[in-house]
DNA sequence: CACAATTACGAGGGTCGTAAAAATG
DNA sequence: CATTTTTACGACCCTCGTAATTGTG
């Protein structure tokens, strides 16, 4: 006779049921056989756990004891799926956090392109987050908007982006050749609200600018058509989605305008990641 | 599907043996039962766990974590099993503990009729490791030569015991009315080893004798008869074996011949020996 | 060719559910 | 008389072992 899983959690269901009834209802079994099973359980260890009256059924001290101690044994089992299945999981799927939206765009695509096999899973969050994430094995690889240097990292540009004003075409600076984030501060603008570190670079060189936030793509979209309000787009941007139609779109000429995103993975993750490495140290952007 | 031990245990055993086969032949199992065990193990934890090549299989990343993590649930299930057996054993064993042999004769007869179901284990044991053993729950009572007051315990006189010294015919004070232990301080003394604490009165009281200590009472009886050498005796001895045989028993005067044994026991536990209790606290020994 | 793993298949053991019995408030 | 537990019994699922298959060193 073997101790068994199943019956140490149909001995939980007992103690917190009640009676046997109630359990086996639960349980979605027939009395009798939870009746059976547990003077099985009883066998297997070799010790009443029950106080029998004919019509009644409780547990005995070793019973309340049994169920305390099965309470363990099947926490740690369900931890230990628990944890077989995360690991087996962080396997198979290379989880990515990133600064800004658009190195996504590439970034994504390409690694479904180089790991076919693999899940991607890929957030913004706050750099500060992304790195502390990169350490912990939270993210296999994450992307800044500046290089650092640091033992257990591997750190390479990725690629570059460019901040726009876009206009239209009644706007006072519509015809301007190159703007910079004073000549707009203290107007209003329209903006999304997953734009990352994009987000602190605007409330710094813009501290006077009140900004319209959409949460949602499509109410962006539905404002950009309808009202005259300035907001951002970039290069990557436009190269993904094209041009805002009905826009003039003028370069911010504040090097904070321009970033620079590097792509970051633990060393000791390089080999595995190598082809994606090779294809990003040596592609165009 | 549901994970259960056995399967646990089985995964267990592959990693140890290093093959299906091996495992199978340790477990008593057919090699292809064991090999479609594994087959469900793995369904139950959607999650393979090895590599599979037509001729061998090993642990993969999973195999090797889930191997870790059943180790600490089937160790937690061997703990539960060995923790309920040792409650309940515990549960019907009065466990005894005494400074000396005399008192064990009366209180066992007397505890294994009044609680006939119970389990009776009783030793001797140095007097402070009794008094610990009370406290962490080794023994349910006790039995010490003098009283002690402790918030926990319960303390009860139980009994009383006389040293004599027996004596052959021929010896030189075999006619005396009374003896002390300096009168037979620096001869040879027979000694049984198991008299607890009696052991250190002789040393103490009797510094300069040599004693002949014999671990088997058969091997004390056949030098009592064969040899001519004094040893002790004591009423409750006597009142149990009879007088010895051809032999003067003469009553030691020193204070430290008299024993006056004391029964204690938690307070917590005076109500499961109540019946005890009474006995000792009304029959006059 | 010995050895290891998987698949196929029939036998047997075990557990299930239904039905019945016994006991209690 | 409803509720609860246990026993009886037949059905069925599941696992086992044997045998066969495939592949490897």
């Amino acid at each position: 006779m073997m101790l068994e899983l199943h019956q140490l959690i149909q001995l939980i269901a007992i103690a917190e049921c009640g009676t046997i009834s109630a359990a086996a209802e639960q349980l979605h079994l027939s009395q009798p056989a939870l009746s059976r099973s547990m003077q099985k359980l009883e066998e297997a260890l070799q010790v009443p756990l029950f106080d029998r009256q004919k019509n009644k059924i409780s547990l005995n001290q070793n019973g309340v004891l049994a169920v305390e101690q099965a309470r363990r044994v099947v926490e740690q089992a369900q931890n230990m799926v628990e944890q077989v299945r995360a690991f087996e999981r962080s396997q198979r799927t290379i989880s990515i956090g990133s600064c800004a939206p658009a190195p996504l765009w590439e970034l994504v695509s390409l690694v479904s392109r180089l790991y076919p096999t693999m899940a991607i899973s890929s957030e913004m969050q706050e750099i500060q987050t992304l790195q502390t994430g990169l350490k912990s094995g939270e993210y296999q690889l994450i992307i800044l908007p500046f290089a650092i240097t640091e033992a257990d990292f591997y750190c390479v540009a990725f690629e570059r982006e460019q901040l726009y004003f876009s206009l239209p075409p009644a706007h006072p600076l519509s015809d301007a050749q190159s703007l910079s984030f004073r000549d707009l501060d203290g107007q209003i603008v329209l903006l999304l609200s997953q734009i990352g570190f994009w987000r602190d670079v605007c409330r710094e060189k813009m501290p006077g600018t009140r900004t319209l936030v959409q949460e949602r793509q499509e109410d962006f979209e539905e404002l950009v058509q309808a009202s005259a309000l300035p907001f951002f787009v970039s290069d990557l941007a436009m190269k993904w989605s094209g041009k805002p139609e009905n826009r003039m779109v003028i370069p911010i000429s504040d090097p904070e305008a321009t970033a620079v995103y590097y792509f970051l993975c633990k060393k000791e993750d390089k080999k595995k990641l190598s082809a994606l490495i090779q294809q990003i140290t040596t592609e165009e952007f």
